[in-house]
DNA sequence: ATTCGTAATGATATAATATTACACAGAGGC
DNA sequence: GCCTCTGTGTAATATTATATCATTACGAAT
C-alpha cells in the first residue's frame, strides 16, 4: 500500500509531535473512515494532521514546503494535491475556493456542506453548521427550477477575538 | 484616457457586432456608473461586453485570449486583470470563486452579493437575488460573534434547461 | 516462492491562474 | 510647449493545479 516514502512508524513519529487536540482529530477521523470500511493512508493523515495545527487555512504549497520539511526531502504537488482530493471526498477537509486553500473540518461526517466564516484580520476560520440556513438554501435554488447538489458558502469579515471590544451590534 | 490600443472607434465596432442583449447591457452599465460620475474605460468596457455575449463563465485567459484576437494582436495578463479588478469593484462582474472565473452580473446596480447558481451540465449560470437568503446568512452569522463583510455563495447543480424532463421535486 | 494485479506514491513536466514592477502614451491643465 | 495623472503596455515571475508515466509495497492466485 505505502510506498517508500512515510513508513508508519515515521508517520507515528511526526504525529506524534503535534498537539493533543490534533491527535483527538487524528483519531476521530481515523475512526470514522474505518466505520465506513475505508483507511486514510500516510499522505492524507499527514496532510489532515498539518491542518489540524494550523487554525488558519493553508495553500497546498504551503502544506507541500511543510511536508517537504518533514520528511526530510522534496514532496511534489501532485502527491499533496492526490491527499488533498481524497480528504476533500471524505470530507475531513473543505476547500476554501475563495482563497485557493483548505481546512480542516472540526466534526467529521457532516453529511452537509458548511459555512465557513473568515477572519480578514487573524486569518482563522470557523464553521457553521446551520441546518436551517441550508433548508432555506435548498428551497430558495430549487423554486427556480435549479436542482441543487453542492453549494459553497464563505463569509469574510471579522471574528469575535479581532473585533474592537464593545462593538456587539451594527457598526 | 485610452492608450493607444483600443482607440474608441475600434471599441464601437467590436461592441457594435455583438447581441442586441449585450448592447442593452453594455448601455445600462455605461449609464449605471455616469451616474456615480465615473467612467468605464476601453477595456473594462470590452471585458464586460465579452462576459455578456456568454452566459458561461469566463476564465481570465478565455478573456485574454479572445481579446488578443479581436483587436488583432497580444494584450497581455495584467490589462485584462485590471479590467476585471475595476469591473467587481462596481459589481459589474461576479467572480465564481469555485472556479476561477468571471460572470456578468445581470442588474447593474445591486448592492448585495448575489447568489450564484452553476449547472455543471451546460456550464451556465443564473444570478438569484434572495434578500430573505442575505438577512438569514447576515443573522446567523453575527449570531457566532463573528462580523460579516462580504461572502461568497455558489450553488452547484442542474439547472431547469438541463434537467429530464417531469423531475421537478427531489430525486 | 513466483507472478500478477492493484493502490499509493514518486518524479518530471507543464498548464492554468494571478501579480509585481516598471515603461510609455495621451488627455487636460498650466 | 511642458507637466502630471491615469490608463494602458510589456516582461518577468509568482502561485496554484494537473497530466503523464515510472516505481514501490503489498496481497492474492497459482
Amino acid at each position: 500500500m505505502a510506498a517508500r516514502l512515510l513508513r508508519p512508524d515515521i508517520l507515528q513519529d511526526l504525529i506524534g509531535r503535534m498537539s493533543r487536540r490534533t491527535h483527538a482529530a487524528v483519531a476521530r477521523a481515523r475512526a470514522h473512515c474505518q466505520a465506513k470500511g475505508e483507511d486514510l493512508t500516510a499522505m492524507p493523515l499527514l496532510v489532515f494532521a498539518l491542518l489540524c495545527e494550523q487554525p488558519q487555512p493553508a495553500g497546498a504549497y504551503d502544506l507541500i514546503d511543510n511536508i517537504s520539511r518533514l520528511v526530510g526531502r522534496p514532496v511534489r504537488p501532485p502527491t499533496v494535491y492526490r491527499a488533498i482530493e481524497q480528504l476533500l471526498e471524505r470530507k475531513l477537509i473543505a476547500r476554501l475556493a475563495s482563497r485557493n486553500a483548505f481546512v480542516a473540518c472540526a466534526h467529521p461526517g457532516h453529511t452537509n456542506d458548511c459555512v465557513l466564516l473568515v477572519c480578514d484580520r487573524c486569518g482563522r476560520t470557523a464553521e457553521l453548521e446551520d441546518p436551517k440556513l441550508n433548508r432555506l438554501i435548498d428551497a430558495e435554488t430549487r423554486r427556480t427550477g435549479f436542482e441543487p447538489r453542492h453549494r459553497t458558502l464563505e463569509v469574510e469579515g471579522t471574528c469575535r477575538a479581532c473585533r474592537p471590544a464593545g462593538k456587539e451590534g451594527s457598526p
